[in-house]
RNA sequence: GGAAAGAUGCCAGAGUGGUUGAAUGGAACAGUCUCGAAAACUGUCUUACUCGCAAGGGUAACGAGGGUUCGAAUCCCUCUCUUUCCGCCA
């Protein structure tokens, strides 16, 4: 959620910002503002009345060390009305930092300034086209039915298993997960992240603090017996590591493989077909935990890296960056990655590469030391490097011959074959 | 699933009603010493909110929430979590 105290200095600004985002609930800001007021004014009562009744106590402890018991019973007295007024001033406080906090959790992230205006994906601003685009005749078939005929996955006996949206992954269809797997993972810890597998469930106050509650528990698995969410990214379990702590040395560089399992609820039609959309999938996550100063360089680093697995497994893409309505809600400047694939005709979205500032770290508290040793949030980032369906889908399409499926140069070493015959 | 114990500062660990935000030890940081390091010695060392231009005040927090009391880490209640043993099991 945004600092109260950003809010507080530049109301104007944030207000602005939020309109890109096209959130339109912009009096919640003023009466976040006046409701901030009024907590500090009864916090600065509520402690002068607790000092007083210290100070009480204090004396009487005196009193009765010298003995002098009815002085001590008369002091008693002074205290009860203070007593009263204090639970009630307490009473008023909890109320009313409930209400800042119920609202300011309801307030998207303010979008960075460079981030385009608009409402729909149509309006994202491409930034970068890499890699020729395929042109395929007729005979080009889509991952679904190169699927079919290498035997490489299999929906309806995920449907079975499970339900739709489970896939099964066979032979060097399996295989070739696994090789890309340690291929992101292998890449990422050259490029200096600290390899971490984290549980893959979560409770509350993680799911909390990467801003999937309490918004967005519609999109996770619930485990309602133990209060656990199955995580949808490993954004989650790997960004919460350092909730409540106060880092040392920065960035703080994490990278992990994870199932993410999805509800997806309310998608259909082709964006659902095959490998396009799935509840289940595999992919590597990327995490940094940066200085403020500093996070912007690191997004840019981020990105270079996802580009470079791209471009070595000899996939087209581009990149874009969102406009407003399209961000997510705790983002406040994201890229997405689309790969093109072949037989589908259409960019398909691989990753989603943001800086989130300080809107997640201040739910979770994760702070650094200063050059003044004063406690400040840090800026937290994330990226996919990579998610796994849509690149098995535009790898088994863009790269399809006649004779079988050809396996990027870079990958070979991992999947030990270079072709799907 | 059954039984027991426990939850205190970065860590370990004292503390059962009154200057205890918290002994002691370790770690960390700074300094003295040293060519440098180690050792030794000295000092520093929680966080959040709030008032103040600042210096510096005030308040809160010993798992969480409530209660008793003039006063609670210390007593009472509820909840959560952790550990150990047994059972089951990859």
């Amino acid at each position: 959620m945004l600092e109260i105290a950003n809010i507080r200095n530049n109301a104007a600004e944030v207000k602005q910002r939020l309109a890109v985002k096209n959130f339109n609930e912009l009096n919640l800001i003023d009466e976040v503002l006046s409701l901030d007021e009024n907590r500090r004014k009864i916090q600065k009562q509520l402690d002068d009345n607790l000092n007083k009744q210290n100070v009480i106590a204090k004396e009487i402890g005196e009193l009765f060390k010298q003995g002098k018991k009815e002085d001590a019973d008369k002091r008693k007295n002074d205290s009860a009305s203070l007593k009263e007024e204090s639970k009630q001033l307490d009473t008023e406080l909890s109320k009313i930092e409930e209400d800042i906090k119920n609202i300011l959790v309801r307030v998207p992230n303010t979008p960075n300034s460079i981030v385009p205006k608009g409402k729909t994906p149509e309006e994202n601003e491409v930034v970068k086209q890499w890699g020729d685009i395929p042109l395929f005749h007729e005979t080009a078939q889509a991952h679904w039915d190169l699927a079919k005929k290498y035997q490489l996955f299999d929906l309806d006996l995920g449907v079975k298993i499970t339900g739709a949206g489970f896939p099964v992954y066979k032979g060097k269809g399996a295989k070739l997960q696994r090789a890309l797997i340690s291929f992101f993972l292998d890449k990422a810890i050259e490029a200096g992240y600290l390899e971490v597998i984290p549980p893959h469930m979560v409770n509350e106050a993680s799911a909390f603090g990467t801003g999937q509650l309490p918004d967005k528990e519609g999109q996770m698995y619930h485990i309602g017996l133990d209060k656990f969410y199955m995580i949808p990214t490993a954004e989650v379990p790997v960004t919460n590591i350092l909730r409540d702590e106060i880092v040392d040395s920065l960035p703080v560089k994490f990278a992990a493989y994870s199932p993410c399992f999805r509800r997806e609820a309310g998608s259909y039609g082709k964006d659902v077909r095959g490998l396009n959309r799935v509840h289940q999938f595999d992919k590597v996550e990327i995490v940094q935990i940066a200085h403020p100063d500093k996070s912007y360089a690191v997004l840019d680093e981020m990105i270079s890296h996802v580009e470079s697995l791209l471009q070595q497994l000899e996939l087209p893409y581009r990149i874009l960056r969102l406009c407003g309505g399209d961000m997510s809600f705790s983002s406040a400047l994201t890229y997405d990655f689309e790969v093109f694939s072949a037989a589908q005709k259409r960019w398909l979205e691989v990753s989603s590469v943001s800086n989130f500032e300080t809107y997640q770290s201040n739910r979770m508290k994760i702070r650094f030391r200063d050059e003044n040793k004063k406690t400040r949030l840090v800026h937290t980032l994330n990226g996919s490097a990579l998610a796994l369906p849509r690149i098995v889908a535009s790898l088994l399409e863009n790269h399809q011959s006649p004779d079988g499926i050809n396996i990027p140069l870079a990958l070979q070493a991992y999947t030990g074959f270079d072709k799907i015959v």
